[in-house]
Order: C-alpha cells, then structure tokens, then sequence
DNA sequence: ATTTGCACTAACCAATTGGTTAAATCATTA
DNA sequence: TAATGATTTAACCAATTGGTTAGTGCAAAT
C-alpha cells in the first residue's frame, strides 16, 4: 500500500488561505475560517505564519508569480509575430478562463495596497516590447506604441472576466451566454489585433 | 445675510460613507469612520439608514446609476458613427479619470455581491448596438459583433485606470509619466476604433 | 400651555475580531 | 530510555465591531 502523500500543515493553510482570501478579500477573510478550512486549529496560523497580513501577502506574492512567467514563456515559444501574438492571447485567456477569481483578487489587492508591486519582474513588457520594435524596424508591422499595445490586449482579456456581473446584466446574457461569449473572445481580439498589427 | 445652504444630515452621512465605502471596500469601511467624517454620532446611521448594508446600497446604486445615463447620452449627441464613438470614448475617459476610484468600487462590489445588478438599465446596450446594426446594413461600418465591440472599447477605457499599480510597475512609468501615458489614450482607442469600423 | 413627533446624543451591549499562552503530544536523537 | 525540540491544542484576552436603548432638546401643532 502505498501512503498517499497528503500535503503538510503549511501548504494545507497556503490553500487554505488562499480560497477565502480570493473569496472574501482581506478585509472580509477570518482567520477562524481559514483555519476551519484548512482542518486545524487557529493558532497553527500564527505558528506557520506571524500575523494575517503576513499570510495575505504570501498569498498574494504565490499568486501573482505563478502566471506571468507562464505568459512570457507562450509568447516567447512561437516563431512568427502572429503566432507569437496568437499564443499570448491564448494562454492568457485559457489561464484567467480557468481561474476567474484571480484577475479581480490580484487587481483589487494591489490597489488598496500598491506597495505589493514591489517585488515584480517586469520581464514580460521587455520581451515584448523589445520584439515589437524589431518587427517594426524589419517592416512586418505596422508601427504601434508597444506600451498602448500590450495593455490594450491585456484589457481585452482580463476585463469581460473581472467586469463578469455587470456586463452578462448589460449584454442581457444568462450564466450560459456569458460562457459561450468568452470562448468567442480569443477569435474577436485577435481579429482585432491582426487588424492593428498588419502593415 | 444669506444663511449658506449646508446640506442636510442624510446628504452629508451619504458623502461621508460614499468617500469612505471608495476608500475602504464594504468589509475595511467603519460605521464610526463614516459617522466622524460626516460629523455626526454614530447613532445617526442607523436612524437615517437602517445598517451598514443598506447604507451601502444607497451609495452603491447612486454611483452606479449616476454615469451610465450621461455615456448613453455623449453616444446620442453626435451624428456620425465616428463622432458618435468619439465621443462615447471621451466622456468616458474624462470621467473615470476624474474619479478614478469609481470602477473599482462598482466593479469590485459587483463582482462580490452581483445580485445588485438587479436594479440596473440596459438601455446602453440596447442604443449603441441598434445604431451600430443600422451602420453596417447601410454598409457604411464593417460588420462587428456589437457586444465583443463594445465590451472590446470599455474594455480599454477602464483597465488602465483600475489596473493602475499593476499596469505603471510593469510598464516602468513613475505617477507623472503613468498620468501621461492616460492622456494619450484617447487617441490610442480611438486609432484601434477606426480600424475596426472602417468598412 | 401642553402635546406630539422628529432629530439627535451618550452610554451601552453582545458578538466577533486577530492574536497569545501555557501546557500537551509527537518525533528525533543521543 | 531519557532528553530535546518541533508541532499542536484548548482556553483565554483585550480591542473592536455593528447595532440598540433610553432619554434630551426643540419646533410645530393642538
């Protein structure tokens, strides 16, 4: 018989911690149910983890490195620009589609506390950025600002997710329509994008 | 001597917890907070607004309710499909920029608690996407489907406002140079919009 | 002049909050 | 086996929370 191996006290708590924080945010977390949901007593998380804050920002640090070398490397891995562009938003999409609630937990996070940003890279903007220009310069695309690009496809990703609640009402979508809208989003960005990127 | 107009109790506990619930979210905002910033005893709220989460609501709608009219009708105003658009995008960007606070505090409240998108008008939708049919049957707009188009636009209205700390980091932009960088976004939507209409 | 009802306050309340402590248990090592 | 250090627990704590209560002051109505 094997012995499954069954994940120790700290990690149990990280996710834990890490679904009612995504799900109640900071202020509206408890301790107690984090606790209850990691199945142990709420002392441990002051034993593994001084203070809620402290839990919080281990959280938030996981969460927000765990995808963004994820994207740089889809972008990175294929040869053309359109492929290159196509794989971005693909893994983007498929990514944030998977995990809806990590978009708003991170952007609300570091709003009500910018000085979380700190410890970022800012690789991906680089590589873009630095790939953008040569495709420029080489005469493959027609020329665009590559901070203007990047964030205006990044918002055309990111924001049908976070904005979910109020654009189903507006567009007059039901849970279903608004699922089958999103897997619709990859084809309309990137209609969009080949559309700005064409020379 | 003219006895200034000063607003009455209910005004002013609505602009006391109107800045605060911005401020701090519904869980980080304080009753006691609210009622010292309106300059009043704590008491008051419950006896003009029966709890937290009523007052909440009020303040919640009002806001909500307060921009969607004055969007629809900069989309209205104009005549053609290329001022129309302009002008949605100018209005919009003029205003949230002059309340930066606001979409995160809708959206983020939206998305924790959507069931008070009950009491919301659909009526934006309903206008742009019946004049945006009526431009492409005239062949005069290339054919888009109204709901990604739209969504595509706010889409890139509001993200950079609300993605701010993420957004500034990652681009390397200090609080001067990211102003800046909104400033030209304007023209960056507006270029993406003609390309996407332009029959 | 007395009643009525609204606006307002100080004091209070039970419940909950994040955090602590001292003691118990477990595993490892000498 | 005895000692040692890490892990876990139940009980506890001071502070804060949203909300209540009984009563005060005051202007209009009777």
């Amino acid at each position: 018989m094997d012995k499954v191996q069954e994940p120790g006290t700290e990690a149990r708590i990280l996710a834990a911690a890490e679904e009612i924080f995504m799900r109640d945010g900071f202020d509206g977390a408890r301790m107690q149910v984090i606790s209850e949901t990691a199945g142990i007593n709420k002392a441990m998380l002051h034993y593994y983890f001084r203070s809620k804050e402290n839990l919080f920002e281990q959280v938030l640090q996981k969460r927000i490195g765990s995808f963004l070398p994820e994207i740089t490397a889809a972008f990175t891995s294929k040869m053309t620009l359109d492929q290159r562009l196509e794989a971005f938003v693909e893994t983007y999409l498929k990514f944030i589609i998977a995990n809806p609630q990590l978009p708003m937990f991170v952007l609300y996070s570091l709003y009500r506390n910018p000085a979380s940003t700190i410890h970022l890279p800012r690789t991906l903007f680089e590589v873009v950025t630095r790939y953008l220009q040569e495709e420029i310069h080489a005469g493959r695309m027609k020329p665009v600002d590559p901070g203007h690009f990047l964030l205006s496809i990044i918002s055309m990703c990111i924001f049908p997710i976070i904005a979910r609640p109020l654009a189903s009402h507006m567009l007059g979508k039901d849970q279903h329509a608004y699922d089958a809208f999103l897997a619709e989003r990859k084809t309309e960005i990137m209609k969009i994008i080949r559309v700005m990127t064409l020379p």
